[in-house]
DNA sequence: GTGGTCTAGACCACT
DNA sequence: GTGGTCTAGACCACA
């Protein structure tokens, strides 16, 4: 059991969004290094969702370096740490929220703040 | 002369491009509250764009509270402070980029870094 | 009018010939940089296989570097130029191929050979 | 022991890197003519792979005219020295190679360098 | 009109 | 059994 929750009315892509709660299982623990995810077509029937879009959520993981696959054991989670280019990433994806956050007068401390309740839910 | 830049190679769509110029544009202060922006013809033909997509770009933009339309007036930068919703907004959009960096071995410390870094191209 | 040639009894994936195609196309000069590719549905229809099959081979071309996909004006051959990575990458593929020629006997000097046949292919 | 190493995460099928192995040992003089390879059942063992995909490698090897498998002595390197054949193979697996590097702008000469830097990897 | 997404069902290669 | 490939047809976002 996976407990994946996929929002069928949300406008964000399916694949999107599984790949999303993969991302956050891997950060809460709940998923770690080594662990096996089901089969493309065990999580497609678990979540109600083609085999293929889980396939391509699987491949997007593969490329992010979050995953690999694997003929054998099928997926497998397997986090690669390249950190500089994680940082940059992070940058670029922080960028525009950032600005936005300083358009409306949100502070630096309060955007720390926010970082700091995130990366609790993670690390407990 | 707006000096937005797009890039139509991108998988980013046109409309979220230019409303993330123009975010950009008011963090930095380089457009202020009050000012005008060029119609939706204009900014379709100095940017090269559709005008359609510019229209989408701007009613975004006025959903997010950070511009008025009007129809004497035009687009004028008008950025609503409704600091609770955009502090709710942000942390949505934090959440799975923290998980990302959680999981790449980020340490917070690393992203104050960056949010640091991000707040100065704003504030100088 | 392309002139791609597809075989339907090779082995070789589909996706995977029409890519090669695409290649060796602008390696020719048949294409050159800035020239739009058929839509992945006028394609599919030209060479008589399946919309997502070209749309996959266009997608490889583009994460490869050959060209770029815009939404307005479709695939577009547009060469990325990382040099360094383009040498990496071939030599990879070079080396069991060398190593093959090597067991059989193939001397540098014909391996040389092979290599100003195809160049002359190319350049003329 | 034959140093075999095996990239279970890689897309490459777990048969042709065997493959692929045993070429470049021999090219590398580690295996030699009349020398003979593990039993199936062996080197599947040492290998952490399974027997079929062992067996389809050395059915491969033979077809290619790497190796002879006969019941009494099992897989012996043999390599059959059509050159002909060999050379004409080589343009074809070359063929997309060169074209990529071609249109990467790598030159002949640049080329050159990489067979050289192969070729001294195999008869030092 | 373009590509992107999603579904569905089939066959195949590899293990 | 696994993922990879291919086909087919539908709907949607974007321009």
């Amino acid at each position: 059991m996976m407990y994946i929750e996929i929002d069928f009315s949300s406008d964000e892509a399916l694949y999107m969004q599984l790949r999303n709660q993969i991302i956050l299982g891997i950060a809460t623990s709940r998923f770690h290094q080594g662990m096996s995810l089901p089969s493309v077509r065990q999580m497609a029937e678990e979540i109600g969702i083609n085999m293929h879009t889980v396939n391509k959520a699987y491949n997007v993981l593969r490329q992010e370096g979050f995953v690999k696959i694997d003929r054998r054991h099928g997926t497998v989670i397997a986090v690669d740490e390249n950190k500089v280019r994680a940082l940059e990433e992070m940058k670029e994806e922080l960028r525009v929220i950032i600005a936005k956050g300083s358009c409306k007068n949100i502070s630096r401390k309060e955007v720390y703040a926010l970082i700091d309740e995130l990366y609790f839910e993670y690390s407990e």
